[in-house]
DNA sequence: ATTATCTATAGATCTATAGATAATGC
DNA sequence: ATTATCTATAGATCTATAGATAATGC
C-alpha cells in the first residue's frame, strides 16, 4: 500500500495531487477534461455566465490550476470553437466528386445529413457556442472568424446545391435566401439538442428530407436521394450514430 | 430663457437632471428607454455580457439611478420577455374561425407569415432572448416560465396544422417533428436579423411558403394560400411592415 | 528536475443600497 | 411634497498572477 496517489487504474502522474482525488481511471487528460467541463458549463449556461471557478469545480480543481493549462477563459472557448468547425470544403469536395450531377437531390440531402451528424455528433452541443451573442460580439480572435469562415462557406454550397434542385421544381426563392432556410432547418438539430431531444437515425433523415421538400421535392425523388445518401454513409463514414446531449 | 433643463420639444419633467442632458423632444419615459437600451444590449452581447453601467450609459444616466426604475437587472429582462410572448392563443383562434377548414395550407401559411411579422417587428430582435442559454438557465422566474408555455403552444399549433396539411401529400413526418421543423424555419427571422439582413415582404413570404412546401405542398397550392393569407391580414392587420434591426 | 497542482491575494469589476440634491407641482 | 436623478460606497464576485508544495522521473 504505497502512499502515491491517483493509482486506480491508470498509470500515476507526476504534479501535486489535487484536492479532490483524481477519478479512478481516468485516463483523459487535464486540458480535456477542462474543455469538456466548459463546454458543457458554455453550452448550458452561456459563456459570460460561467465562471472559471464553476469550471474548475466541475474538474475537481482549483480555480487558480485552469492557468497552468489555458492563458485565459476566451482561450478555454476558442479550443472549444477550433474543434467545432464544419470542413465543409472536404465534405462539399467528396460530394462532387462522388455523386453524378445529374441527381442534385442526392448531393443535398449528403450534405444535410452529414452536417446533421457532425452537430448531432459533437460532445456537448459545442455548434451551439458560435450561435451566442456573447461569443459573436467580442470579437474572439482568429479562432472565431475562421469559424465564421467555414460557416460562410458552407452557407454557400447548401445555396448552390438548393438551387440547383430548386430549378427542377420551379422554386423560385433567391439562392441566398434559400441557402438561409436550408442552413437553418440543419442547424434546428443544435435547438433539438439544447431541449434534451433524443437525435436518432431517424429524425436525422427527417431533417435531410425537409431539406429537400424546401426545394420543391417530393416523395419519389427523397426517397431516391436518400438510398443514394445511405450508400454513401456506409462506404465512408462508419463511424457512430447521431447521440442526445 | 429659464434656469430650468429638458424644456427642448417635450414637457419638463420633475426630478433632478440628468448629468448628460435629456435628448431633445424625447417624449420616451426613462423606463421605456431603459428597456429599448437593454434590448440592444441584451440581443447583440447577451444577457450575462451586459453589466448595468453599460445600460446606464447608453440611456445616459448613472449605473444606480436604474434602481428607480426597476429592483434589479433580472427585472429588466422578465419585462423584455414580458412584451414578447407570441399570443399564440388568439392568433390560432382567429385562424381557426376565419380560414375554412378545406384548405390548412392557408391556416399554415397565415400562421408563419403573421409570426413571422411578430419577430420581424418586434423593437431590436428580442425574440431571441428566451433562446439565450444565460435566460434559459436560471429559472428567470415567471414571466420565462409563461413565454416557454406559449412558445410550446405555438409548436404545438403548427404540428397540428402541419400535420394535417402533410397528409394530403404522403408526408408521414410524426407531427411533433413536423412541428419543431416550421416553428425553426420561422425562427430563421431571430437569426436574419441577428446578422444584420433586412427582412421584407417577400423574405417574409418566401418562409411561410417554405413551411409549406415541408408539408408536401407546390406551387399552386401555395400561391393559393399566400392569396388567402394576404387578404387575411389587409383585413386585420393594417399596421406596418417588417424591418432591419 | 519536472510537472501539476495548491494557497493566497491583488486589482478590477459588478450589483445594489443609502442618503443627498435639483428639478417640478401644489 | 414629489419625483428622478445624483454621489458615494459596501460587499460580492471574478480573472489572473506569484510563489509554495507534493507528486513523479532520472
Amino acid at each position: 500500500m504505497s502512499a502515491s496517489v491517483a493509482v486506480e487504474g491508470g498509470r500515476a502522474r507526476p504534479g501535486r495531487p489535487r484536492h479532490i482525488p483524481v477519478q479512478k481511471s481516468s485516463s483523459v487528460a487535464p486540458r480535456d477534461q477542462i474543455l469538456q467541463a466548459s463546454a458543457s458549463l458554455f453550452t448550458s449556461k452561456g459563456f459570460a455566465a460561467t465562471s472559471t471557478r464553476e469550471i474548475a469545480e466541475a474538474v475537481g480543481i482549483r480555480q487558480a490550476s485552469l492557468y497552468y493549462h489555458f492563458v485565459g477563459k476566451d482561450e478555454i472557448l476558442a479550443a472549444l470553437l477550433g474543434a467545432t468547425v464544419r470542413p465543409s470544403q472536404v465534405k462539399v469536395a467528396q460530394i462532387e466528386a462522388e455523386v453524378p450531377p445529374e441527381c442534385p437531390e442526392a448531393a443535398l440531402f449528403l450534405l444535410a445529413l452529414i452536417d446533421v451528424h457532425t452537430l448531432a455528433n459533437a460532445p456537448h452541443n459545442v455548434g451551439m457556442l458560435a450561435l451566442l451573442p456573447d461569443v459573436v460580439s467580442a470579437g474572439k480572435g482568429e479562432v472565431y472568424v475562421e469559424f465564421q469562415d467555414e460557416r460562410r462557406k458552407l452557407a454557400s454550397a447548401y445555396a448552390t446545391f438548393g438551387t440547383r434542385l430548386a430549378k427542377q421544381h420551379g422554386v423560385t426563392t433567391a439562392d441566398e435566401a434559400l441557402g438561409a432556410m436550408l442552413i437553418q432547418q440543419v442547424e434546428g438539430i443544435i435547438t433539438l439538442r439544447a431541449d434534451g431531444v433524443a437525435v436518432d437515425e431517424v429524425r436525422a433523415n427527417e431533417i435531410a428530407a425537409g431539406c429537400l421538400r424546401l426545394c420543391g421535392c417530393r416523395g419519389d425523388q427523397i426517397s431516391n436521394a436518400q438510398q443514394v445518401a445511405e450508400d454513401f454513409v456506409a462506404r465512408h463514414l462508419r463511424r457512430g450514430a447521431p447521440t442526445t446531449s
